[in-house]
DNA sequence: CCGGTGACGCGCG
DNA sequence: GCGCGCGCCACCG
């Protein structure tokens, strides 16, 4: 049916908060698919344009805290670039900070005074 | 129907 | 902490 792992997924994606990043493991967890994290990968790949729009697929990225490369070159900047006008922070090895920009999925704890954002 | 591939994750050295 | 290899599943030719 229409009811594929595919709008499953989407559909957590654009439950991730502005600011915020999530891992390919997590979505899928979340989704109620096991560790195939890979299925999640897929879905984003095959993410009809008309619909990118309203998916902030920028905010997933892999458990390292990296943008996992895609088949077109500079893709990686793309979304890096998108991932820090909302404010997400990227270290000199290109990495994020699960700890401080992961989304905690259904917990929306504010950190209390989790400064040290420099 | 079969084999290779891939926006990944995890264990091991 | 980093790099390498194997495992899981759906899609494509």
């Amino acid at each position: 049916m229409s009811t594929t792992s595919y709008e499953r997924i989407w559909s957590v994606v654009r439950r991730i908060p502005r600011g915020r990043v999530a891992t390919y493991g997590q979505i899928a967890r979340i989704a109620g698919l096991p560790p195939q994290a890979r299925m999640v990968g897929y879905a984003l790949h095959a993410l009809p344009d008309d619909i990118a729009s309203s998916v902030p697929w920028q905010r997933v990225i892999n458990a390292q805290g990296r943008i996992s490369l895609r088949a077109f070159a500079g893709s990686e900047a793309v979304q890096r670039k998108r991932l820090e006008r909302e404010g997400v922070k990227f270290d000199a090895k290109a990495r994020v900070d699960l700890e401080r920009f992961g989304w905690k999925a259904g917990t929306e704890m504010r950190a209390r005074s989790s400064r040290s954002t420099r």
